[in-house]
DNA sequence: TGCATTATATATCAAACTGATATATAATAA
DNA sequence: TTATTATATATCAGTTTGATATATAATGCA
């Protein structure tokens, strides 16, 4: 496990904090970390094949019920692993903003198509943010009851202020292409 | 070319406003696309060649010199195929920040750790700030010049607002994990 | 009670992309 | 003269996405 695959690590972060499935690490992925980070089930599920041939997780069957439900926990090696990652400097942070990119060829089409992209970007935006703000709230209210929450805070506050930013900007793109419109 | 590559159009962008060659095309995306879309030489000389295979653009050999220079033209097909692409609807705009995943797991980590993905987060903001805020002033100083200026601007509006709020949000990062050391 | 839909759950794969590497020449600096 | 940097194309293993296939359990509703 020299290969300092990402999804590694991501789901041995996870697994530190509790157990999971596949099915429920795709889950917590899509509720909190996919503001800053996604993951989809064709890097999750092999990704899990290789954690415990490496020994860094181990599987078992949950017995519930006849479900083919596969249960995974983090071995004392994966939580060395977590903790040498995560001394490591960061590698890259990336944005891939399809927005941007339209926008900056807005050129080759007309101010009303521009002008959409920022429209439909601001609406989602706007429809996202209350869900940060709620985030926010109850981890304020609750700072105290784990050590971890802090660090939830942290990123969700990084998400709660960019947000604001764009939805300023949105206003500012629109006044630049209908100024120039007259 | 049904398949909607984003390489594609991203290159077809960038040949709608001069003809260039694969070397050109990575600098111009490594100079100024590269805050919202990143591309690889692994990506853009076989997308090249799809270009042409497809009539989107055309080759020739560049005669200056002896150096093999492949020079790539956009063709009245590849201006269609943009402007429709342009047209669509924005499919995914997405943030992938390794800073920010480390952090969320910082519970598993020491708080000197966190602090210090912070400080470096900051310190490379700090130093690509200049450059935005660069050709921000030359694009206000030349918007009239031409009217692709508008669009540029709009996008390295996004990126001066959204690195001011960065810095804003490293102070108030590093002071949730000091406040709580006491 | 029956039927449809949604949630849970695992798995695979083609297509896309990155990061690294290889190769070679031209221009510039020491 | 030599070393380094810039120009220029090309390829490839490894990683990831997005879509799809499959199947069961739970829930809603008529």
């Amino acid at each position: 496990m020299a290969n300092e695959k990402k999804i590694d690590c991501v789901i041995l972060g996870l697994l530190s904090h509790e157990e999971l499935t596949g099915y429920e690490i795709k889950k917590r992925m899509d509720k909190t970390l996919k503001y800053f980070w996604g993951a989809s089930y064709g890097s999750i599920y092999p990704a899990l094949s290789d954690l415990v041939n490496c020994g860094l997780a181990t599987k078992r069957e949950g017995t519930e019920n006849k479900r083919n439900k596969l249960i995974y926990t983090i071995t004392d090696a994966g939580r060395s692993y977590l903790k040498e990652w995560l001394a490591l400097p960061v590698q890259k942070d990336e944005l891939r903003y399809e927005t941007l990119l339209k926008l900056f060829f807005g050129n080759e089409q007309n101010t009303e198509q521009a002008l959409s992209h920022i429209k439909a970007f601001e609406e989602k935006i706007k429809k996202e943010l209350p869900y940060l703000l709620e985030a926010e709230k109850a981890l304020k209210d609750y700072l105290d009851e784990d050590t971890a929450h802090k660090y939830y805070l942290i990123t969700v506050e990084f998400g709660v202020k960019t947000y604001r930013t764009y939805l300023e900007w949105c206003e500012e793109a629109k006044k630049i292409l209908t100024d120039s419109e007259e």
